[in-house]
RNA sequence: GGCGGAAUAGCAAAGUGGCUAUGCAGUGGAUUGCAAAUCCAUCUACCUCGGUUCGACUCCGGGUUCCGCCUCCA
């Protein structure tokens, strides 16, 4: 039974989809201006878990998963008039940044991954559904603004009241506005700006709307999960809200989840502060299933601090059960129906407690050492089993040897150089050379490969 | 100022009203030509002050510190 913490009533509750036949999850991904950082890689990861294990529960063929992009806003426009080209060039190319980035975290793609300005008809027609409801008003300016206080839920997800917000007024005064906690739903054009025909002339969507038509679109107006990131909670979420249920008049979603956010030196990594890492500069030095482990050893909910001695800690952790896996490369993953996987689950089951879930394939990994020598046949089973459960992690996808041979960084020697040596060196001991067999080995230790004499055999892998 | 979250061993990070979390690192032992890997054992904990309780790191209340949101942000 699956229990999550639902941002909306702030407590964990038993999850049931609206229609197990269709769960449908929506989650706020990328505004597409630069290229993704480790911030956005928590994201990417812990929504792709997430919707592997609403797989798991439900079947996969039954699970819709939309993530969008939001290929047109202010910093879009902003950055593509700095580099002189026209938008969608630059969205394109880093949409496909985001797209390798992605399929290098192990990130499956989502169902449906919907861009704003492929959805303006939608859009425009949500707005024209809420000023009918008398929720939006177009402004004299050309601009289109919903209106705050015609929704009387406002402040539901994010627990903020009107007078609140107001007592702490850091929302610019616009004249245009007839409150100045009224949010933009349609923005005119200026010149020379990418525009859309509109009943209100030419323009372009406010950022919130574009959430709310693409989700209702694509998922129907009620629907299971939606996700994203802990600052979006307010005001985008509660403004997709407010658009939503303001012009359906119907529940919007069910279950709002909120990731936590990668931190640097205990401040939020984010683009304007500028302390931020992207994916591709990390994966130089970290595989990238590092990262994906390092993400999953915290809970999503959680701060994750970013620092090389935890990604250090990430794959050092992760070369264990890769060690363990050593040998048994043709087990086929499957259940044996261990209590590791009852544990597993369970911690899965409670809102997606990977840490936890975790610690239930190293158990897997002792077996697999314990037995390997004594009883092959349970040590298969173990191994069969963690391979099954990493799987729903996305861990563990690569053969042992491509990942404990692949070290970090490039240069140094090469494998062949490496076997060569290793060939030398067998050859040294062969004749109890150890002077000689001592000397090849802390030479390759000074190149960062590690030796390991085991059952006759000497294996191999980089620092 | 308003709202929300967090404080756990050297580091990271779960969890529980009484029973070894786990990973990395450390220590002792087994194994090894010596190592590495592995196994066995083991040392370091629950911010603070009160309360409830036979018993609290775990529940309740006060305090302190930190973080996030309230403007674009995953």
């Amino acid at each position: 039974m699956l229990v999550v913490y639902n941002s909306l009533t702030k407590q964990k509750e038993v999850f049931n989809p609206i229609d197990p036949q269709n769960v449908r999850m929506y989650v706020c991904g990328m505004t597409v201006y630069d290229f993704c950082h480790i911030g956005h890689a928590r994201v990417l990861v812990v929504f792709d878990v997430i919707y592997r294990y609403l797989c798991k529960l439900y079947g996969a063929e039954k699970v819709t998963y939309i993530r969008n992009v939001t290929d047109i806003d202010d910093k879009i426009i902003q950055r593509a008039n700095e580099n002189g080209e026209d938008f969608s060039q630059l969205t394109g190319r880093f949409i496909e940044a985001m797209h390798e980035d992605a399929a290098a975290l192990g990130v499956l793609p989502p169902n449906q991954e919907p861009c704003a300005t492929a959805h303006m008809q939608q859009i425009i027609e949500m707005i024209e559904a809420l000023i009918k409801n008398g929720k939006a008003y177009a402004a004299d300016n050309g601009d289109v603004y919903y209106s705050i206080n015609h929704f009387k839920d406002y402040g539901q997800l994010s627990g903020k009241k009107l007078e609140d917000l107001r007592a702490g007024e850091r929302v610019e005064v616009d004249e245009a506005k007839r409150d100045p906690l009224d949010f933009v739903l349609w923005k005119a054009a200026k010149p020379d700006e990418p525009s859309w025909p509109s009943p209100w002339g030419k323009g372009r969507p406010g950022w919130h709307i574009e959430c709310s038509a693409m989700s209702t679109h694509c998922l129907g107006n009620h629907f299971d999960i939606h996700g994203g990131g802990m600052d979006l909670q307010f005001p985008h979420h509660e403004n997709e809200i407010a658009q939503s249920e303001g012009a359906t008049g119907e529940k919007f979603v069910n279950v709002w989840l909120h990731n936590g956010f990668v931190r640097v030196d205990e401040e939020k990594m984010s683009k304007s502060l500028g302390n931020f890492f992207t994916i591709r500069e990390v994966i130089k030095t970290f595989a990238p299933e590092v990262i994906r482990y390092f993400i999953l050893t915290s809970h999503y909910r959680s701060p994750l601090n970013y620092s090389e001695t935890n990604l250090n800690n990430a794959r050092a952790a992760l070369t264990t059960l890769y060690t363990a896996l050593k040998g048994m490369e043709d087990v086929e993953a499957a259940n044996h129906g261990s209590v590791s996987v009852d544990k597993f689950y369970k911690a899965m089951d409670d809102d997606f407690n990977t840490p936890e879930a975790l610690t239930h394939l190293f158990e897997l990994a002792k077996e697999i050492n314990k037995h390997r020598q004594t009883d092959v046949q349970k040590a298969t089973e173990a191994a069969a089993e963690l391979k099954f459960l990493a799987a729903q992690l996305g861990l563990l996808q690569q053969s042992p040897d491509s990942f404990l041979k692949a070290g970090s960084g490039e240069g140094g020697l090469s494998d062949a150089e490496i076997e060569a040596l290793i060939q030398k060196r067998n050859e040294a001991r062969a004749n109890k050379d150890w002077a000689e067999s001592d000397r090849i080995r802390d030479e390759l230790k000074e190149q960062g490969v590690i030796l390991e004499d085991n059952a006759g055999q000497t294996s191999w892998r980089r620092e």
